[in-house]
DNA sequence: CGGATAAATTGATGATGATCGATATGCCGA
DNA sequence: TCGGCATATCGATCATCATCAATTTATCCG
């Protein structure tokens, strides 16, 4: 458990970060800067893309046939260990920002359907 | 240095990761697949971007009345001491999304007009 | 010049994180 | 049921980072 997991009820980082979002909006004081705690949950989402590994394994996932990737089809091209790269899967996994499903043997990953784009709104309501 | 300070002809982390993607864009191989060099460079954006601090200081920034604010402006609403603020300024500026300017004794931070936009743009392209 | 104020830099420390080897889990085929 | 493969988890290690106290640099004013 590198990333939160904290007891969130199953909540992704992205979605905390959007739920606060909407709740701030509205609160009585005004909302024009970051509180602490609104804070902290888009840190933990920006940082999972501080990585230069995630962010090759985002990119490479986007780019596959059918947009879904195993992990064996990550370890050659990053040049990581197995285990390393499960470890950073299950950040993006846990962030919100890649999808896991298990047929088999093998898992397979994929984009969470507008993930990018709802980070980069993250982004531009800073 | 607490960044990067590698002799870059002064460049901002923002603008060598949208130099590379130009020149990665034409290039024969194809370029889908995100490189090994430029998912260091994006990485160290969003790096800059991973803490709850630093999100507040730019949130701070902006929102502030004029479009900017000196380093006594910041130093209470964080709860952190002046050198740790400098500190994250000094990252924001060296990464190209703050501004700073000297006027006396006070140095006042305002953002990078279209920083946080062309930022992302990168999310989005990746 | 000399004191005062704002900001930056330095050095040290505690915490977080990336990575790996070893091991565990879960599923398939013989 | 057993051996093998894909993936996940664990424990440890090394590097990076956030923070602070102390000091330095730079600017203004009397």
């Amino acid at each position: 458990m590198s990333v939160n997991m904290m007891h969130n009820g199953g909540m992704t980082a992205l979605q905390i970060v959007e739920s606060t979002a909407a709740e701030g909006c509205c609160t009585p004081s005004g909302m024009q800067v970051l509180g602490a705690e609104e804070a902290q949950g888009k840190a933990q989402l920006f940082k999972a893309l501080a990585d230069p590994n995630r962010l090759r394994l985002l990119s490479i996932v986007k780019a596959s046939d059918g947009g879904e990737a195993c992990v064996c089809d990550l370890t050659e091209p990053l040049d990581l260990g197995q285990p390393t790269v499960s470890h950073h899967l299950k950040i993006l996994v846990d962030t919100g920002l890649l999808h896991r499903e298990k047929r088999g043997t093998w898992a397979y990953y994929s984009m969470v359907p507008g993930a990018l784009e709802r980070t980069a709104d993250v982004l531009l309501a800073l």
